[in-house]
DNA sequence: ATAAATCCCATAGGCTTTGTAGGTTTCAAA
DNA sequence: TTTGAAACCTACAAAGCCTATGGGATTTAT
């Protein structure tokens, strides 16, 4: 299951797609402004309630993995550093939850070796790594910009 | 990721599935003999190095929700129900670590509503809906069979 | 100056996971 | 009928993780 941390961040990256997509039709170009106005926590919580500063410590590590920007102080807050085309959820979800696998030996960014069973021989191992491949094929495919488009 | 009761649970499973099919193959036949000899839990854990009282627990769980039956005193131990090929993977799992699903609104064995989001408009509970179709179209698919197979 | 916002770190409460401990019951075999 | 082997059952304990909360420090526009 997703924690809710990612489950927060989700909600509230949707409502920065929205918000940001309104400025890009403003704009009627192909891409995202250089410069989209920053979107502060308050703007969101606005829109879809939660803790404030629990959503604070999500978007600062979102911030830190390079998914968001910031800008400080007054009128500040936080934008996409990409466009939302270009964040799958697979990422999202790897910076907050960890890994996306079922068994930290099929794991492909946070590979653990398991101790004594021989991948090759091993059949859940197979198995876990068929289920993990189902899973990517969604994950790296849909994006935050499918978040808002129903 | 699985528990540590799932993944000790699969590897002595499949232990079970290897000492019953070379039963399986003394009998020559295409199904498993109707009284199998139960396996003990000393037995699986001289196979499969693990706290004996852990897995005792794992196979009690196990049993009261229909995948193994026992058989009490001395040569008793524990068989399995059906036939390996009929226990899905997505079966054991569920009993043990509840839902497959990234999110309760997508489960389709443990639904639980989410509030404040439309299921039909919320972009979230499309894609999650997907990444549970697309894990389960492996996990109903792949048995305790294939545990064993290379 | 002031207000608004991010940034940073520590920590607390509760829940879950991962077992451990100790005993009871059932059964087969000597 | 005694003995030993096995499942069965309940309680609980240690550790870790999740879900925040609190209190500030820093930056910036006005």
């Amino acid at each position: 299951m997703l924690s809710k941390k990612a489950q927060y961040a989700f909600r509230a990256l949707a409502v920065m797609v929205e918000k940001s997509s309104a400025q890009f039709r403003e704009h009627a170009g192909g891409e995202l402004p250089s410069e989209t106005r920053p979107i502060s926590i308050r703007d969101i919580v606005e829109t879809q309630p939660m803790s404030v500063k629990f959503l604070e410590s999500i978007f600062l590590e979102l911030r830190r993995a390079g998914v968001l920007d910031s800008k400080k102080g007054k009128g500040g807050g936080y934008f996409l550093r990409r466009h939302p085309e270009d964040i799958p959820l697979a990422q999202v979800i790897r910076i907050l939850d960890g890994p996306i696998a079922q068994l930290p030996c099929v794991s492909l960014n946070f590979y653990q070796k398991c101790e004594g069973c021989n991948e090759q021989q091993c059949g859940l191992h197979h198995i876990m790594a068929e289920v993990r491949d189902a899973n990517l094929a969604v994950l790296e495919k849909r994006t935050l910009w499918d978040l808002v488009r129903e």
